[in-house]
DNA sequence: CATCCACAGGAATATGCGGCCC
DNA sequence: GGGCCGCATATTCCTGTGGATG
C-alpha cells in the first residue's frame, strides 16, 4: 500500500490524467463549441447580414435564460463578420460590452467610445455630461462614416441603471440613425436574460429595439447530453466518463433550468474530483460529490455575503436550533452584548428571519400554541458546521461560534 | 365559549448613504 | 462641495390570529 501523496506526485510527474484538455471544461471555451444552436446562429447572422452590403441591419434583441448560449452565439457571429470585414475595407466596427462589467452608464458609454477608437483626450474618463459623451460617439461614427454594431450584453441590467437616472439613453441609442443621415450607421444588439424585461421598457424603445427578436429556449435533457458529449470528447481521454455519470449530470442540470453552463461546471468539478482520487473513470459517485460540493460552495458564498446582523441572527438560530422567534431574539440579544454591537428591534429581526428564509438557508413553520400564542419556529436547512466554517474568518464572530 | 397569549406582519415614519446636478 | 433625490435599512406603532385553557 503506497502513500497516497506519492501516488499523486507520481501521477502528476508521469503526466497521466483522464483530463486531456482542461480549458475546454469551461463554459466559454474558445473557439466555442457550437452548442446546438444552428437555427439561432442563422437567425442572428441573417439579421446582421445587411451590414456586409453597406446598409443598416435591424436592431436585434436576443432573449434567453442563463446558460442557453446567447452570448456565445452572438460573439461567434460577430467574430465571423469581423473576419470578413478585415479582408475588405468596409468601415465596419463591431463593439461588445457587458453592462455588468461597468458600474455606471457613463462607464459603459466610455467603454463603447474607447472601442470606437476615441482616445482619452477626446473622451475623458470623467467630467462630461452623459449627453455630451453620446454626442461625441455619434460624431465619431459620422466622421468616420462607420457602420457600428453595438452589442450590449445583460441589457436588462443597463435598463435598470437607466431607469434609475431617468435618462432615455436606450431610446437615443435605438434612434441614433435618425441623427446620422450624412454617414455611418448604428445598430444595436441587446442581449437579455430576463424574458419579461421588455415590459419594463418605454414602448418607443421596444418598437425600435425589438425590430428583430431571437429567443433562445432552454435546453432539454437530451440536448444537454449532446453538449456534454462534445465537451467530453474534447477534454477527456477516451472512455473516462461512464454513461450513468453522464446521464446524471444531464439530469441534474437539465432538470432544473436547462442551463448548459451549470452542466459543464458540474462535469469539470466531477472530473477534477475523479482525477484527484486517481480514478480512471468519472463515476456517478463523483458527480454526486461534485454536485454537493458546488451546492456547498454556493451556501458558503451566500453566508459570507450576509450583513453582520443577519450573520448574528443565523448564529442565534444555530445556538437555539428549532426554536421560536422570541427565543432566537433573546439569543441574538446575548450575542450582540458579547460582540458589543447595538441590538436591533424584534420587528426588524422577524423581517430578517423571513428574508433569510427566502434565501433558503433556514425554514420556518407557523405554529399556534393556544394560550401560548402564535409564533414561527425556524430551523437551519444547512449544517451548523457550514455556518461555523463560513464565519470562522470573521474577527467579530470568532468568540461566539 | 370567551379570553388571552406571543408573536406575525402591514403601514407610516425616520435615518443613513451613494450618486447626481449644478 | 453643498443640496437634493432615491433607495435600503431600521424603528415605532399597530392590528390580527387560532386554539389551549379556565
Amino acid at each position: 500500500m503506497s502513500d497516497p501523496i506519492d501516488r499523486m506526485l507520481d501521477a502528476a510527474e508521469s503526466g497521466k490524467s483522464i483530463i486531456k484538455n482542461r480549458e475546454s471544461l469551461h463554459y466559454s471555451y474558445k473557439p466555442p463549441i457550437i452548442l446546438h444552436r444552428e437555427s439561432e446562429l442563422e437567425q442572428v447572422t441573417q439579421s446582421l447580414l445587411p451590414i456586409l452590403k453597406q446598409s443598416r441591419p435591424s436592431n436585434l434583441l436576443v432573449y434567453g435564460k442563463p446558460g442557453t448560449g446567447k452570448t456565445l452565439v452572438v460573439r461567434r457571429v460577430i467574430d465571423k463578420i469581423q473576419e470578413r470585414v478585415e479582408k475588405s475595407d468596409f468601415p465596419i466596427k463591431l463593439i461588445y460590452t457587458n453592462s455588468k462589467e461597468e458600474t455606471t452608464l457613463y462607464g459603459l458609454l466610455v467603454s463603447l467610445g474607447r472601442q470606437l477608437g476615441l482616445g482619452e483626450e477626446e473622451l475623458p474618463n470623467t467630467g462630461l455630461a452623459i449627453s455630451e459623451v453620446f454626442k461625441r460617439l455619434l460624431t465619431k461614427i459620422r466622421n468616420g462614416k462607420l457602420n457600428a454594431i453595438f452589442v450590449i450584453d445583460e441589457i436588462d441590467y443597463l435598463a435598470q441603471l437607466v431607469a434609475k437616472t431617468g435618462k432615455d439613453i436606450l431610446y437615443q441609442l435605438t434612434r441614433a440613425n435618425e441623427r446620422l443621415e450624412e454617414g455611418g450607421s448604428l445598430t444595436l444588439v441587446g442581449i437579455s436574460n430576463d424574458l419579461t424585461f421588455k415590459e419594463k421598457l418605454d414602448p418607443r424603445v421596444i418598437s425600435s429595439l425589438g425590430e428583430e427578436e431571437v429567443v433562445f429556449t432552454n435546453y432539454d435533457v437530451e440536448q444537454i447530453k449532446k453538449i456534454l458529449q462534445e465537451r467530453i470528447n474534447e477534454s477527456f481521454i477516451e472512455n473516462s466518463v461512464n454513461e450513468p455519470a453522464l446521464n446524471l449530470i444531464a439530469a441534474l442540470a437539465g432538470g432544473e433550468h436547462g442551463d448548459a453552463r451549470r452542466a459543464i461546471d458540474l462535469l469539470r468539478v466531477a472530473g477534477e474530483l475523479a482525477e484527484r482520487q486517481q480514478s480512471d473513470k468519472v463515476t456517478v459517485e463523483h458527480v454526486r460529490e461534485a454536485s454537493q460540493k458546488i451546492e456547498e460552495n454556493k451556501e458558503e458564498k451566500s453566508l459570507k455575503s450576509f450583513p453582520l446582523h443577519e450573520k448574528l441572527v443565523l448564529i442565534a438560530i444555530m445556538k437555539a436550533n428549532g426554536s421560536s422567534t422570541g427565543e432566537i431574539y433573546s439569543s441574538y440579544k446575548n450575542l450582540c452584548k458579547i460582540v458589543g454591537k447595538d441590538e436591533l428591534t424584534q420587528r426588524r429581526i422577524t423581517q430578517m428571519l423571513s428574508e433569510i428564509e427566502l434565501s433558503g438557508l433556514i425554514s420556518g413553520r407557523l405554529i399556534h400554541q393556544g394560550i401560548h400564542g402564535r409564533t414561527k419556529k425556524y430551523k437551519l436547512t444547512i449544517s451548523s458546521e457550514m455556518i461555523k466554517k463560513s464565519f470562522k474568518d470573521e474577527l467579530t464572530l470568532q468568540d461566539i461560534i
